[in-house]
DNA sequence: TTCCTCCTCATACTTTAGGGTGATTTTGAA
DNA sequence: TTCAAAATCACCCTAAAGTATGAGGAGGAA
């Protein structure tokens, strides 16, 4: 049962589209009883039935016509990637310990040595030999050199 | 002249149209006059030359018709723009001056205050005062720290 | 002109950073 | 277990950075 409610909805436009077929050719056997037009209206008969379902076929083609997509890739820049990625090639080929990154971390985020050393659980002096070896490693002369050269390197964010 | 070329083209779907209709119904006459088929062959004549119509019109509207459009905006994530923009609403809000703010960007690329100073052709003493300023301006307590801050807040690339 | 800000510089002092050296302990790999 | 690298710490010294205060000159706005 529920097939043919199916069918019905499915075919809709079909069997609309041969009732009204139907109906205009009985309205054209009709016309042609009643009044006896002018003799050869089958052109004109013709010409009209033509017109009207070409206009039928373009209604139904626009009404039917599947939407054709466009793809518009819209391009978005983020603030900043926040996903960063370390350079472990570049850590281990300056041969930088874990312990020294880290330091190096704090120290790119402002601390001075002693917090650097508070923060960690150890003495002033093991951070300045930490930054020792680092500045060396980096080759460079002060923490704002190493700072600028770990960013450059993406050693840090 | 260019003009009736021009309209022959941009009419030329009517045209076609016309010339097909017109041999169609030249056709059914000479196949009426030849054969003289079946009586009452009227409604198989509307009926072809309907369901021809209706598929022309499909085709003229498919063929004819503006595509539907359906945008979809597709996000791409890019690497963020390196052209810096420096942000001078923060940087009036803060009230730091140009050479302030220069002094900032040679401290951020690591140079130490008396490089500074041989730079822009001060004292090192100069360069301390814009430091103390500056430190003043951006609520910090080192270089390092500024740096930290001006970059968060676009102040220096 | 007067006032204000910016830029400049100096002096004196304190704090932090950095260099050099040496040493001990931990730890992971051979 | 043994060895080397990593991590820890100390001491001493210098360099650089930072603080505080005062002050003079240049230039723009009222």
């Amino acid at each position: 049962m529920p097939n043919a409610v199916n069918f019905l909805v499915k075919n809709k436009s079909t069997i609309l589209y041969g009732v009204f077929l139907a109906a205009l050719l009985f309205l054209l056997k009709w016309l042609e009883l009643r009044f006896i037009i002018i003799n050869h209206a089958f052109e004109i008969y013709v010409g009209a039935i033509a017109v009207l379902f070409t206009a039928l076929g373009i209604w139904l083609a626009l009404k039917l016509s599947k939407p054709k997509t466009i793809l518009i890739e819209k391009e978005i820049f983020t603030e900043k990637p926040s996903t960063f990625v370390l350079n472990e090639k570049e850590l281990n080929n300056l041969n930088i310990s874990k312990r020294e990154l880290e330091v190096l971390q704090l120290m790119s985020e402002g601390l001075s040595n002693q917090e650097i050393a508070t923060k960690l659980f150890v003495s002033l002096n093991t951070i300045k030999t930490h930054n020792a070896r680092l500045f060396e490693k980096l080759e460079v002369k002060r923490r704002t050199q190493a700072i600028e050269t770990a960013k450059r390197l993406s050693l840090i964010p």
